[in-house]
DNA sequence: CTAGATATTGCATACGAATGCAAAATAGTT
DNA sequence: AACTATTTTGCATTCGTATGCAATATCTAG
């Protein structure tokens, strides 16, 4: 039959009561007699009523909704952060907008239409849209940044990551190994994320007076790292190949293999993020990520404070995920 | 400063007209003045104006909002297609709202969220929920279906999967070089696309006079195909393996690779979707699958029509990617 | 310059639910 | 029973936009 949906007033009806009455038992702690309250759920759920979540978004000017500004879910990285996030918010009945900027043209137009939809949160989960333009578009929400782009001073709630220790560990023990060459290979050396990241390691270097020998750049992909690799392997032989990604790091690891060169033993390859098929019997990539949902708890955390809070800004270490990409310590 | 978003009538007031002529300056082709209209874009373009989308939906039944029921965006299968789906929306200015059911107990309730925020589409990604539950709380919504569960004559547009063809072609190649021992590798066997996928490959097996030897049972992760190919191959030697899913048939040819069986010379692997990694050097994975981004193109189409047009079924053809996991046509 | 046709605009109301305030119902007290 | 204290309910308004209808402005032609 499908009834087009029932409205407070004529569940008020069915109930003999007010809409008002109706209201109030869909609220917590209001003033309404437990009796009437159950009778008033029981007709509800009868009937398939639910408060229209538009009326009720625009008389309290909160609508539950979460933009969550990813790049991409095509992409493991992304999408096993995302996966955790929105499982996050669902359990805190938070309804999640998704925005994928990469492919589009117009980030901001995007980000406009959405903020139309007056999301109490938005969470930047990318790299590829500026804060500034998102503060500005999304006035009126609450903006939680999880990308890398330096805060300088905003007033916004962040979760942020710190590498540096867990970049010390690989290279210390790279080092230690006898590896001096290092190579590094970028994803988009414009974004935060992937100079910091760098910048970590070459500060790992620094402590053992060493430096990058060469720097490359991918495109986060697969393919790139693969491309990458084959070139720079045919012309030069690095001992250790820090990838800003996981999957670049897969894709240079089958080029090694390709030209025949053995990994660990003659290159050591280091992923990051942490992506689960990093950890595949295949791939046995060893990476640099935070501990497993920490990110996306932060966030979901932040989200669940109250909104008039001031901001707070978090910081997530990252650990090392050993796998046989780097060779074992020796005993 | 973080204006809390101006309202058409505050923007009214600025324009010196009513906030009728700011609506009507937001809507195409209505009766205004094209001198006024541009005037008041430019206006609500300088302080940031746009339309409340809450308000708006609430007075025209009509949100503009599509929910995206999936399973995880963690799994590539999953998250690739939805990506592709998802960009075509954006482009038709509407917005996807996220529910990922898979670590979800009650999934009705997540979707009972949803409803209240009147979406207007409904696309159902995931084998996981029941179209029945599904039309049943989405009532005022027009039900996009893309899982494989038997319509059974219910009138809900559809876009469906058709393997067989594809499947053949595989089966006779392997057939024609003198493969005899097929395993299928279910991913979960309540599935309706996994039983459909066993099932075009028991029809094509038997225009051979041919059945599978064996079927095992794992959960589409990769390290099931792992797990489950490990015992089995210790055991006896196929020299075929269908898996339900990419991910396990990578997860198969690793545990090949571990148990030094020579992929496709001792055994050929196929897997089904078509997942980016599936094509990975390292992988190379045969695999069945839709044409690229047929799928989401049809439910983008289905969901621009008008909505009082009867349901539409679609079918989508699937093709055979051949890659290394499967033997050359000797020539 | 004016009547009539047409193009623009404003007014008033509706969408569905939340809530302050007042009214009604109930409980408690003497 | 009468009256107060307290709980429960209803009334009326509000949120921000869209739209039918009426009012006004602009244009056309005579």
């Amino acid at each position: 039959m499908r009834s087009k949906g029932l409205t407070s007033v004529q569940l008020a009806k069915l109930a003999g009561v007010s809409s008002a009455t109706i209201s109030r038992a869909f609220t917590a702690d209001s003033l309404i007699k437990p009796e009437t309250r159950a009778r008033i759920l029981a007709l509800a759920d009868e009937h398939g009523y639910r408060p229209n979540a538009m009326a009720r978004s625009l008389n309290m000017s909160q609508s539950r909704l979460v933009a969550l500004v990813v790049n991409t879910v095509a992409n493991p990285a992304e999408g096993e952060g995302l996966d955790q996030l929105v499982h996050r918010l669902q359990a805190r009945e938070r309804m999640p907008l998704l925005l994928c900027c990469a492919n589009h043209e117009d980030r901001n137009q995007l980000m406009r239409i959405a903020s139309a939809y007056r999301v109490d949160h938005v969470v930047l989960y990318s790299d590829a849209v500026s804060i500034d333009d998102a503060t500005d578009i999304f006035r009126s929400a609450t903006l939680v940044v999880a990308s890398s782009e330096p805060l300088e001073g905003r007033a916004v709630s962040d979760v942020r990551l710190d590498a540096s220790a867990a970049t010390r560990q690989v290279v210390d023990r790279l080092v230690d190994i006898g590896r001096r060459h290092f190579v590094y290979l970028s994803g988009r050396s414009s974004s935060h994320i992937d100079k910091q990241r760098m910048s970590w390691f070459s500060e790992a270097l620094e402590a053992h007076s060493l430096a990058f020998d060469i720097v490359e750049h991918g495109d986060y992909s697969y393919d790139s790292g693969y491309k990458e690799a084959v070139l720079l392997l045919r012309r030069s032989r690095p001992d250790v190949i820090v990838c800003a990604n996981d999957l670049m790091a897969i894709g240079v690891k089958d080029a090694a293999s390709l030209l025949n060169i053995r990994v660990p033993e003659d290159l050591a390859i280091v992923g990051h993020d942490g992506v689960a098929l990093a950890n595949w019997e295949a791939h046995s990539i060893t990476t640099i990520m935070p501990l497993e949902g920490m990110v996306s708890a932060a966030l979901a955390e932040i989200i669940d404070r109250d909104p008039s809070a001031p901001a707070v800004q978090r910081v997530v270490d990252c650990v090392v995920r050993w796998a046989r990409s780097t060779p074992e310590l020796p005993r």
